[in-house]
DNA sequence: GCCAACGTTGGC
DNA sequence: GCCAACGTTGGC
């Protein structure tokens, strides 16, 4: 099982709609590299669910329930795709961006060093460092 | 195939 | 609102 970082701004798309919804499809993504890890997911893998720009926190957990299929929201032909998302439960405590920045530990992610990719893989040892910082449990 | 111009993303 | 980073487009 792998682990991911996704981001939404939360004017387009937000964690309490995907709350709202329980399964989405993760759809929009239009950049290559983050087109290949979506469709490196597998079922079962676990996201962070990110608001970028006027949040810039982790706020909740999802859980690939599809693997990736064409991205209906994408020009006919093009090869974009999509994964399904369900949401699995809310940070107890989210987790700002600046905390990332300011733990030596997690410098390395892709968040920090690439912020314009809208997702991010993750090491188990990065995902458990921020499920402690957001007070996570897996279930 | 190079590179300038331009558009978009996202942090500040 | 600004700007840096980065991707894409199009002229040459």
């Amino acid at each position: 099982m792998a682990y991911w970082l996704i981001k939404s701004e939360p004017e387009a798309f937000s964690w309490a709609q995907q709350m709202a919804n329980g399964t989405e499809p993760w759809t929009g993504v239009r950049n290559h590299q983050a087109k290949k890890n979506l469709a490196t997911m597998e079922i079962g893998d676990r996201a962070f669910f990110y608001h970028s720009v006027s949040e810039k926190r982790i706020v909740g957990v999802v859980e690939v329930v599809r693997v990736a299929y064409p991205d209906p929201t994408a020009p006919e032909g093009s090869a974009w795709v999509c994964t399904d998302m369900r949401a699995v439960g809310a940070m107890p405590r989210p987790v700002a961006l600046a905390e990332i920045k300011a733990t030596p530990d997690l410098q390395d992610i892709a968040l920090v060093r690439q912020s314009r990719l809208s997702v991010v893989p993750l090491t188990p040892t990065q995902w458990d460092r921020l499920c402690v910082m957001g007070e996570w449990v897996d279930s």
